[in-house]
RNA sequence: GCAGGGGUCGCCAAGCCUGGUCAACGGCGCUGGCCUUAGGAGCCAGUCCCUUUGUGGGUUCGUGGGUUCAAAUCCCACCCCCUGCACCA
């Protein structure tokens, strides 16, 4: 048996498969419009099918399973839909290289078992495939959707596409989406975009905003780059890298001098020119050229840190703010051949700073005692240091006039607009590093035209998506917060493009919209998703449903009559349709569930894209965010050997035993959980156990009651409150820790306390709210029991047990708490005793007299010693010998205080201790003996506490 | 750089928002015991340090300050770590 080398199949996973089938069969699933419940509607965004599903995707969507199983059990009427989504580029992209060849893309393939790769040269081939893959790969989980709402995106599915197409033209007509141009990195030979996955160097570069000033020259315009426009004011020179070449470029209405390396990227940035003629750098040097703002004449100089391929390859000196400046105007000075022009150049202090004086660079490079402008990395430090402090601390001086007194924070987007008015000076964009294209071309910024935008940007709209936030509830509630920020910082989107699959945009035809964009409401799909997805069931021609039929089922527009005639609809289906969204999407949908990642783009997007097409009242309910799954402490990867899909996880694990540890996994919330393999075992062991101390005792035990039966109940009801309270909030973790563990821990307790003999009703009560709970985690395992224990009917759709409060159930917990202190000091003192080698026959177990419990009510209710003294004194110290009795307040007032019993009497402590004793006796294997302080002679019976028996032993 | 999150007793991980009941939930690991032909599982006990024929004391929650009768929990500064930054699912 050991020698298997393969996983055993779980046993549960042919219980898992056959309580599916039936459960699918018998439709407990499908959600169909009930106005006698409320709804409940959960959604998981649908996964991208250019692989298989893995355990990512099933630990958000076993929440969303979870939840749609307890919700159900709580009474809500629920809808679990789940499509596929197949817009956007990777998978056209992994076909074509899978048409080319391409030896590592085979490989993956072949490595998901695919046998016939050359199918997969066909991108819908992959869109038939994974999405038939993942449907199935759910079902093995036995997750409880409701399939008949399945769909996949883009236009193959025509119903979806012309939902999206209307989408738009909304956002079209409400003025959201406009025409417009903007940079990307961009590839000159494949003439697209080089977004970060198709870049072989450069992941994560951004075209970068800089200003671009112009000098004047005796030959033209001479074009420097900037980041710090405000330095323009403290201009002392000019640099050039005296090793390169620079060109006059005829723009038309003026000559810009820039290096010729950048030509290339101003015609990229649509600044259009010829080269007129070429000068070499040194040619350049101690040129003057006029400051345009300032009008100061100042000299070109050399130095070997500009680099002649970024910006326009020319930059401005201002050594006393910049260290790099400061410290090649120093080099040079030792140059004979510069010196005095050097020596005459004067520093120009800008800005007022704390903890610096007049020239920053200068302080800076002393301090740091940089040598020559070839100490790179220390004039990297140096120049990050200054800019940080001098942006966000620093103030203009004087000089500035206008902008004098300005945080330089404050006023940079101020001067840079100074700048372009008057002419001296524009926008350019360039890549802070190289990017290097997949096809090993140099990467460029270029001006893209045609662009359509989505304007994310609009006040008005982030107001309202603000608004809405707030009275949305989230799981954490901390992302709320996130939202608000994302809502701010989003920006206009680009959402077409010119590849990939998806639908066209209504407006322009060549272009398709990209896959965030159309996936932003899709939600409302699902409510009528049943009958799109199904048309001819329903008499549906969907190559006749047009615009009004969405306008009449999402926004009421219309009317009936006129609407079911234009879209060749039967009116009884056409209302059926609109009264299934109105039921399901009345407040919204109630919780979508999802990875961290998305909160940031697709989820705020879908609140945007809500807000902006639905009436108030249709707007979502809440969302729910989760972290990244880890399996044993590690991240998820095919490298680590850690990688597991769903297929995988139910062949090794289990379906039962993976839904459980998925749930276990962890609580709702940005941290990432964890998937811990080794824990399945243990999973699977506590169910056998469970399933066969059922089996063997279900049915049987004692009729009368006793204290402890009552416990179990009280622990029962207590412990379901915990899990639907802890589920709800979808904290599973925490949900199956009090549903399953700490249940099972209270029934061990039970067993042992009741030495096996349990109460038959408690015990069947126990037994069937645990599997209403395990209904929840594992229906089928819970199904099969329920089955196996004499019950017809379906768990999943069956209501928790109500249990009934009982009255003294505060006092009945409080005693078996007592109950387990008395326990454990009892072991620890007989454990002391035998390693002291003495021998103990039997032990009196001494309760307090009663003039104690008086103490402890009036320690329990005083705020100090004295105030309890001036009370027993009224009392006459209850017949106690006063001497005694302060004694006794003075050494367990503090212990009193901290004690945790509020509820239990004496009278009962004592009447259930007694019941007890043949347990404590079990427990401590000797012979036990409950007494009262007032009946035992021995002097060790006067330690006795209120709640703490004294023990006094005996050989 | 900007934004967000986090540093807790070997590991993972609660708690911190609503200061005290926190030496600090729970799981894993480890140690000892019971059980068992044996291993596994299960059960019991222990797992910061010291002390103890019994309920005791000390020092802890990234670092350093502060507020308070009282701080893992509130405030300030610092150090370190993680994630995202868009045309991509």
């Amino acid at each position: 048996m050991r020698q298997e080398r393969n996983h055993r199949e779980s046993r549960y996973n042919s219980v898992v498969r056959k309580w599916h089938d039936l459960f699918i069969k018998k439709g407990i699933y499908e959600g169909n419009v009930d106005f006698e419940k409320d709804k409940f509607f959960v959604n998981f965004p649908y996964p991208y099918i250019n692989g298989y599903l893995h355990l990512g995707h099933a630990y958000t969507s076993m929440k969303a399973d979870f939840i749609s199983r307890l919700k159900r059990k709580l009474g809500f009427n629920v809808l679990y839909p789940q499509g596929f989504h197949a817009t956007g580029q990777p998978i056209i992209a992994a076909a074509d290289r899978v048409r080319e060849g391409e030896e590592k893309q085979i490989e993956i393939l072949k490595k998901m078992g695919i046998e016939n790769v050359e199918e997969f040269k066909d991108p819908l081939k992959w869109i038939e495939f994974f999405s038939e893959k993942a449907y199935e790969h759910l079902n093995l989980l036995g997750y409880g959707i409701d399939w008949r709402r399945k769909f996949i995106t883009t236009y193959l599915n025509p119903a979806y596409d012309k939902f999206i197409r209307w989408q738009y033209k909304k956002l079209y007509d409400k003025g959201l989406v406009y025409k417009g141009s903007h940079p990307v990195v961009y590839c000159p030979k494949d003439k697209h975009a080089i977004g970060d996955h198709d870049r072989a160097e450069g992941e994560g570069v951004v075209p970068e905003k800089v200003v671009m000033i112009k000098f004047k020259h005796r030959k033209g315009s001479l074009v420097i780059m900037t980041y710090r426009p405000e330095t323009l004011w403290g201009v002392t020179n000019i640099w050039i890298n005296p090793s390169a070449v620079y060109v006059v470029y005829d723009v038309g209405d003026e000559k810009l001098i820039i290096s010729r390396d950048v030509v290339e990227n101003f015609k990229f940035q649509e600044i259009e020119g010829r080269v007129l003629e070429e000068i070499k750098g040194e040619e350049l040097i101690l040129d003057e050229v006029e400051n345009p703002i300032t009008g100061d004449k100042v000299p070109i100089l050399p130095a070997k840190f500009v680099d002649s391929t970024v910006g326009s390859g020319i930059v401005m000196s201002v050594p006393s703010h910049a260290p790099y400046d400061y410290v090649a105007l120093r080099d040079l000075e030792k140059d004979e051949r510069y010196r005095e022009v050097v020596e005459r150049l004067k520093m120009i202090s800008l800005i007022e700073v704390r903890g610096y004086g007049e020239f920053p660079a200068k302080e800076i490079v002393e301090r740091m005692e940089i040598k020559s402008q070839d100490e790179k990395e220390k004039l990297d430090k140096a120049t990050k240091e200054i800019y940080k402090v001098e942006f966000h601390q620093g103030v203009l001086k004087d000089l500035f006039g206008i902008f004098a007194g300005l945080y330089v924070k404050d006023a940079k987007d101020k001067i840079i607009r100074f700048i372009k008015e008057k002419g001296v000076g524009f926008e350019f964009y360039i890549l802070p590093e190289v990017v290097i294209c997949r096809c090993l071309s140099k990467g460029v910024v270029k001006i893209l035209h045609d662009q359509w935008f989505i304007k994310y940007s609009d006040k008005n709209w982030k107001d309202k998506v603000h608004e809405h936030i707030d009275k949305m509830e989230f799981y954490p509630e901390s992302i709320k917060k996130v939202f608000h920020d994302t809502v701010d910082w989003l920006e206009d989107w680009v959402f077409t493009r010119e590849r990939g699959l998806g639908t066209r945009f209504p407006y322009d035809e060549s272009k398709i919209i990209e896959s965030l964009s159309d996936s932003t409401i899709y939600m409302a799909y699902y409510t009528i998703a049943k009958y799109l997805e199904n048309p001819k069931k329903y008499g549906i021609d969907i190559s006749k449903i047009k615009d009004s039929f969405f306008d009449y089922v999402f926004l009421g527009l219309g009317n009936l009559r006129e609407v079911a005639k234009e879209n060749g609809l039967d009116e009884r289906v056409l209302e059926r349709i609109r009264e299934e969204f109105l039921y399901w999407y009345k407040g919204g949908f109630d919780l979508r569930i999802s990875g961290k990642d998305l909160i940031k783009n697709h989820l705020t997007m879908m609140l945007f894209h809500h807000v902006a097409i639905f009436p108030e009242g249709f707007l979502p309910k809440s969302i729910g965010v989760n972290g990244f799954v880890m399996v044993d402490g590690e991240k998820m990867s095919k490298s680590k050997g850690n990688f597991y899909t769903l297929k995988d996880a139910y062949e090794i694990f289990g379906a039962e035993e993976t839904r459980f540890a998925l749930l276990y996994a962890g609580n709702i919330g940005i941290d990432d959980p964890n998937f811990e393999t080794k824990i399945i075992k243990d999973i699977r062991e506590k169910l056998v156990w469970f399933e066969n101390y059922v089996k063997k005792y279900y049915g049987k035990g004692r009729e009368d009651v006793k204290e402890i039966d009552l416990w179990l109940m009280v622990k029962i009801k207590h412990l379901t409150d915990l899990f639907i309270e802890n589920g709800e909030n979808l904290m599973t973790r925490d949900a199956v820790k009090y549903g399953f563990f700490e249940m099972q821990n209270a029934l061990k307790w039970y067993l042992r306390r009741t030495g096996n003999n349990i109460h038959e009703e408690t015990f069947k009560v126990f037994v069937e709210q645990q599997l209403h709970i395990l209904s929840c985690i594992i229906p089928h395992y819970a199904q099969e029991l329920w089955n196996i224990i004499g019950n017809e009917t379906l768990l999943p759709i069956e209501r928790f047990i109500e249990i009934q409060e009982i009255s003294d159930s505060h006092e009945i917990l409080e005693f078996e708490e007592y109950l387990q202190n008395l326990l454990d000091d009892a072991k620890e003192l007989l454990m002391l005793m035998e390693r002291k080698g003495n021998k103990v026959n039997k032990i009196y177990m001494v309760v307090g007299d009663e003039w104690k419990y008086l103490v402890y009510d009036l320690v329990k209710g005083a705020k100090n010693m004295k105030e309890v003294m001036e009370k027993a004194k009224e009392e006459g110290f209850y017949g106690i010998d006063p001497k005694t009795f302060s004694d006794f307040v003075n050494k367990s007032f503090g212990k009193i205080k901290k004690s945790p019993f509020e509820y239990l009497e004496r009278d009962k402590e004592i009447e259930w201790l007694f019941e007890s004793k043949e347990f404590l006796e079990r427990e401590l294997n000797i012979k036990v003996e409950i007494k009262e302080e007032k009946n035992v002679k021995d002097a060790k019976s006067s330690r006795s506490l209120p709640y703490k028996p004294a023990f006094v032993v005996v050989d």
